[in-house]
RNA sequence: GCGCCCGUAGCUCAGUUGGAUAGAGCGUUGGCCUCCGGAGCCAAAGGUCAGAGGUUCGAAUCCUCUCGGGCGCGCCA
């Protein structure tokens, strides 16, 4: 929060003080509606109503009497109940105008794991969401003074990867190299699933299918799913996101990390192997105090045949990025997208990753129970603190054109295909708008991914998103695009500036009319809007934000007089008050790139 | 059946630690380029905030119930 918000609530409380209050309630401070007076009010008068037993307006008016005002405020007044300040418009331009100051360090790692789709198709756009979500809130959090950890689990050894391998081997394919390898992959997958279809040829795939997958745990296969991974790798890429290290499931079996786990919950009391009834044989964990309301609160952890369950897994993987269990190596991952990125990889001897006090899984909302169960996992190893930081961010499945979609069947939209086309689309609009645009393929590139980017996280995650390409690719409106064009506007009157020479004018801030305040208050809500999104770990709030600083922005470029004329022209202004406009435009540009930026989107000087 | 989530304008969504007149976009209608990029701006029309109770000075926001929709409840992954 800007440093004058915070004078202000300190002369509120001040105010409160003197009037004998000592225990002063948390102060509300808001813009002022539009056509009301002033520009921050507060409400506190209603809320001590009660307590000082007299009607709101007298206490706001009380208040006011007593307010020793900072000096950047001309008047302080009272309408309703309310308080108000009215703030000198120099003071708010010049404010608006300076860069804010960074974010203080936090102490405490947290680790985000994204992405980690099997490693067995291409990925379709329910794995969009997910990436586009946890990528934007790495970039988030890490801008807030958060060391991060961004990790992408590779599932290795589930079920599709084997599916997917015993496919290729099964109907003898040859890679031609004609497409991109995980769709090709994908198809042999969708053809396999399609002859299971017949229960005789599903028995008779079945073994099969079961031997892939032992060879997988052996690890045996791992060169297969690599080239898979990579191909994965270049759409996420492509998509702008970061990891730091890929966690291999096949790893984590193999140093013995699952064992591990088991021992230490055996030793509860809540873990324990049923001689007879249903579970006898199987390991299983009573979460009963932990998952109220549950029918059965039993959960196996080890089969009776002694093979792990994915729970099992799960928070095995979660104790270790708690740093309950240690023991994975890794090393460097050379490859072509992405410098420094890691991998866990049997004899390894890079130190560990992991270990953090907080953790974000990102995973879609029908894992809402497992994911309780990991927590309860660590609640039953007695490590309450370790469950409160672990936080499920679930997020709502994608609809394709109003209908469910299914991976088996094959009725999905590839991201490959949505980026392609929505890179099509951004090409024939710059040509159209910008027929002289020195680079109109990087320009593009930009623009249709970044609508793509910007449609996955504009809505808050626990709400279900249907995909529409009509929609998602749109440039016009509440989008991506919108929020770069004014940036590109903003970018290119600083060039002209520049080239007129004028860029290194002095500002006089006396100068500043409402316009200008108008547009310095919604850049000065950044840094709030940035707190909050990291705090509430919800990126669309930022993207919102966004929008309206890019609307607010767009609105005072075209703001006219009476009488029909600019009224806020920047390079036409007089001496001083061009000098204001220029430190405004200059930070809201920056403001506008910072926060693409941790959205995930570029922004494009020329466009 | 039990549990979690959602229901705001014709459509898609913001707004939810309770605060001033519920806001955008799309679509519809009407305006704005001798002016720094019209991927833009301004304006109009459009709302029982699913419904009913309750708490409160104040409720889209909190509580209870009802209705509608989604999802989850395997020794599957």
């Amino acid at each position: 929060m800007p440093h004058f918000k915070n004078q202000l609530k300190t002369a509120v409380t001040g105010a409160l003080a003197a009037m004998g209050i000592a225990e002063a309630p948390e102060i509300v401070l808001q813009e002022t509606p539009e056509g009301k007076e002033g520009d921050y009010g507060t409400p506190v008068a209603f809320s001590l109503a009660k307590a000082l037993r007299k009607a709101p307006p007298q206490i706001a008016g009380e208040i006011a009497a007593q307010l020793c005002p900072p000096e950047f405020v001309k008047r302080v007044f009272v309408v309703g109940a309310y308080v108000n300040f009215e703030i000198d418009p120099g003071y708010l331009a010049k404010v608006a105008a300076e860069p804010p100051a960074p974010f203080p360090q936090k102490p405490g790692k947290v680790l985000v794991e994204h992405t980690s789709v099997n490693p067995n198709k291409e990925l379709h756009v329910g794995h969009l969401r997910n990436l586009c979500l946890g990528d934007s809130l790495a970039r988030i959090l890490a801008f807030a003074g958060r060391e991060v950890e961004v990790m992408n689990y590779i599932d290795d050894t589930g079920r599709q990867a084997a599916e997917s391998l015993f496919a290729l081997e099964y109907f003898n394919l040859e890679y031609d190299g004609s497409q991109k390898y995980d769709h090709w992959v994908g198809e042999a997958y969708v053809r396999l699933h399609k002859e299971m279809e017949d229960p005789a040829k599903k028995a008779e795939f079945e073994a099969k299918i079961q031997e892939t997958l032992h060879r997988l745990e052996a690890g045996e296969l791992r060169d297969a799913v690599d080239k898979i991974l990579r191909s994965n790798l270049e759409t996420m890429h492509r998509l702008g996101a970061r990891y730091d290290v890929l966690v291999w499931e096949s790893d984590i079996v193999r140093e013995g990390l699952l064992a591990k786990a088991m021992d230490f919950l055996e030793k509860t009391p809540y873990v324990f192997r049923p001689t007879e009834g249903k579970y006898a044989g199987a390991l299983v964990m009573n979460t009963s105090q932990f998952i109220p309301g549950l029918e059965d609160p039993y959960l196996v952890l080890l089969r009776s045949n002694g093979t792990a369950t994915y729970t099992a897994k799960d928070i095995a993987f979660q104790m270790w990025k708690m740093g309950l269990l240690r023991g994975l190596r890794f090393k460097p991952y050379p490859n072509p997208v992405q410098d420094r990125l890691y991998t866990s990889a049997p004899g390894g001897e890079l130190p560990e990753f992991g270990g953090a006090a907080e953790t974000i899984n990102v995973i879609d909302a029908r894992q809402s129970h497992p994911q309780m169960t990991v927590k309860a996992g660590l609640e039953v190893v007695g490590r309450h603190e370790l469950a409160e930081g672990a936080y499920h961010l679930a997020y709502e499945t994608v609809l394709l054109e109003g209908r469910q979609m299914s991976g088996r069947k094959g009725i999905t939209v590839s991201v490959d295909e949505v980026l392609d086309e929505a890179v099509k689309r951004a090409k024939s609009v710059v040509a159209e708008k910008n027929p002289e645009h020195p680079d109109p393929d990087a320009a593009a590139e930009q623009v249709g991914v970044g609508a793509v980017r910007f449609a996955m996280i504009k809505t808050e995650a626990r709400k279900q998103i249907d995909f529409r390409y009509q929609q998602a690719l749109s440039f016009e409106g509440d989008t991506g695009p919108y929020v770069q064009y004014a940036h590109a506007r903003a970018s290119s009157i600083l060039r002209k500036a520049l080239e007129q020479g004028v860029s290194g004018e002095p500002a006089d801030f006396s100068l500043a009319t409402p316009y200008e305040v108008q547009l310095a208050k919604v850049l000065l809500r950044f840094p709030e809007v940035v707190q909050e999104a990291a705090q509430e770990k919800a990126p669309h709030q930022l993207a919102q934000y966004l929008l309206d600083l890019a609307a607010a922005w767009n609105s005072y470029y075209n703001a006219k007089t009476a009488d029909g004329r600019t009224a806020t022209a920047v390079l036409a202004a007089g001496p001083g008050l061009r000098g204001v406009r220029l430190a405004l435009v200059r930070n809201l540009k920056e403001t506008l790139k910072t926060g693409l930026g941790l959205v995930g989107l570029e922004a494009p000087e020329v466009m």
